[in-house]
DNA sequence: CATAAAACCTATTGACATACTAGGTAAATA
DNA sequence: TATTTACCTAGTATGTCAATAGGTTTTATG
């Protein structure tokens, strides 16, 4: 049931991108260094995110990257679908039809799909805004659980 | 986000027995015939399984494995946990102190704490009779999804 | 135009986990 | 005593994770 550190990586550099928005394009040596990750490695996570409209790029002297739209348009499960390929418990909750023959007979695979679920219904509901705000309110510098 | 097999089977295991509880000693061999599951691959889980007092045990000639409590002592959350190792998404969700010189100021860290509520919650509340239960409402054989 | 700074691309690697298989020993019953 | 079961330990092929390494291409700036 890990999040892998790619999943991880991901969602803390576009938090940092939403962070310092509207300062232009961010480059990935600053994110490396203001989150610890070692660039080579976040520069393999961004072509995860690029599959999709997550990010405008620029390349060059001065270029870097910056969110493509609002904080409140990228759900935590949009970001951790794409970095850990699927947030399914077990394959066959996110198949159709199942490939597995013992599904139409499965005493276990409503517990799965429940799971699922409520991952699901958990994460679609965190916007990266959710988490800046809530980040915000509790202080940047007394922030303790 | 993955359930290993280890925990999958296991499950089907714990039901296995479940189903056949009142049947005295149930023989590996038949819940791997049942379940379609290596019986050598259910021997390493059990051991598992027996660092808690989930098992009965006889062996030799009709020996084999029952239930030691009723099928509502045992969620799915009891049964993941150990097999697993742990629920957490991310490992700080679980220590405490947090062993990360970036807890005391990271933003993603209520999200996995809130993400490690929902699955526990969810897990804690199914318990092998429940399975067991709404099995039999719908029908073992036009059990459809 | 040359240079530096950035993104972009591909390959490799060590460590670890997963999902088993294999072969034996010990205990209990008939 | 033979059979049946649990129990124990080791091995192994495959894949995933978490990076590192070394290059190429693009672009703004001096």
């Amino acid at each position: 049931m890990r999040i892998s550190t790619k999943g991880r990586y991901a969602l803390r550099m576009l938090l940092d991108l939403a962070e310092h928005r509207g300062e232009g394009y961010i480059a990935l040596k600053d994110i490396a260094r203001r989150q610890e990750i070692s660039k080579k490695y976040l520069e393999q996570i961004i072509p995860i995110l690029n599959r999709t409209d997550f990010l405008k790029t620029n390349r060059g002297y001065q270029g870097g990257y910056m969110l493509a739209k609002d904080p409140a348009q990228y759900t935590v499960a949009d970001i951790l679908r794409l970095t850990e390929g699927s947030l399914a418990p077990v394959a066959c909750v996110e198949q159709s039809p199942i490939d597995c023959v013992r599904s139409a007979d499965c005493p276990t695979l409503p517990v799965w799909q429940g799971l699922y679920r409520v991952v699901n219904e958990y994460l679609d509901g965190i916007t990266l805004q959710d988490i800046l705000d809530s980040y915000q309110e509790r202080g940047a510098d007394n922030y303790v659980i």
